[in-house]
DNA sequence: ACATATTATTAGGTAAACCTAATATATAAT
DNA sequence: ATTATATATTAGGTTTACCTAATAATATGT
């Protein structure tokens, strides 16, 4: 059956979103990937259930799904698809870091992967995206991450921002905003009790941060 | 209604589609669209209908359909995207100008108004696509359009070839091969009775086009 | 003027990816 | 062990954009 349309392009979201996420838990409960693709979980859940059958993950109930490697391989592929158009972006056409998120998504489901390695050529070959985060190779692997998050620092301790978890446009325009970048000097001054907001200095200048945003600000410590 | 997908993009293949007929004629017969977007005539007349109630087009049943003043600006505005995009593709990506006419078609979709214009400017505000084809401006306004089709040339006449109609990339790559491509000089040696064939000259060698073929090769005459 | 060919419409269907509401099942907490 | 909470499934619905088959309306050639 013809189709104008790519319909390809949804079930390229999911395995990004799982890839993602699993760097915060695996397997992901699949209520966090409806959640972040802004969907509800019964269509999530029926959507998951079709990438089952095409042995893209695998569903563990009440546990959550793991991809399977030719999954894995997919999404780290579209993954290194949108940090190259991200780099481009930023580096040639001169949009800012913090908007480059969304336009280079859209661009990443309409690229081959004839495009995607002529791009990478023309960009010579980057390892990072404008938000700190590895770019995965050709054949989709994707690099140990280093760093540790910002919510696990304590009060005096401190280091230099290495990258920003791409979590949502929102996120990233925020931190921008207060100037909080990869490649910063950031500094925990306090954190409030109960697993409260941490206090940090960027800048000379202080800002609180939630928890969950600082899980997704990840830090080389100093020494 | 919450969507991963992008449901404008059959719209904007059907403007865009329409755009390009009319220059061939216009009112644009629906058939003509239905064949070039590969699709049946009544999918193409139901999609015409929803466009006129959203007055992007005029639909008189059995001339055929032509674009509002709304819809030709939009029309425009694709298809300066995607002959930016050719531009970026076979000027930067080094991907052969036969090559990018469908690559560069998926990433027009995906492209909105603020990166059009930065791309626009990184390419030095390029005037034409790499088949020869004017780049309408950021209002909307399609150049018009210079030169002659080859099939009006008569025997002994001849010129230069300005630009190749973008009709599909199995045209296209068909030139190709014969070293048929903008800038190249041609001359007409004979065309076959009854409207037949014409044979034409290029790099020295003798090529045989059938009328349909000849009709979207736009030629500078020599004097 | 009339037959033929072209064009349009109607009716009924499909697939993908979403939705709500209701129900069932498993895990975790007391 | 029971209850409460979280997760999953089922049933039924929507929209977009496509399809075939059949019918109706218009245009065109002789």
């Amino acid at each position: 059956m013809k189709q104008l349309h790519d319909f390809g392009e949804s079930e390229e979201m999911y395995l990004k979103t799982i890839a993602e996420l699993a760097s915060e838990q695996d397997p992901v409960p699949v209520t966090w990937v409806a959640e972040r693709l802004g969907i509800c979980t019964v269509s999530a859940s029926e959507m998951i259930h079709r990438m089952e059958d095409r042995r893209l993950l695998e569903h563990t109930p009440y546990k959550g799904v793991r991809l399977t490697e030719e999954g894995c391989q997919r999404a780290n592929n579209i993954i290194r698809r949108q940090r190259l158009w991200e780099c481009f972006l930023t580096d040639n056409l001169a949009i800012s870091w913090d908007h480059v998120h969304d336009l280079a998504c859209r661009l990443e489901h309409a690229t081959d992967a004839v495009v995607t390695e002529a791009l990478a050529e023309y960009l010579d070959q980057p390892t990072t995206c404008p938000h700190g985060n590895p770019i995965p190779s050709t054949s989709g692997e994707m690099p140990s991450p280093e760093g540790i998050p910002l919510v696990d620092l304590a009060p005096g301790e401190g280091g230099v921002i290495i990258r920003i978890h791409p979590v949502s446009a929102v996120l990233i325009r925020h931190l921008s905003s207060k100037g909080i970048e990869p490649g910063k000097e950031i500094e925990v001054k306090e954190i409030a009790p109960f697993d409260g907001p941490q206090s940090i200095l960027v800048d000379d200048e202080m800002h609180v941060l939630g928890r969950e945003v600082a899980a997704h600000i990840i830090i080389r410590p100093n020494e």
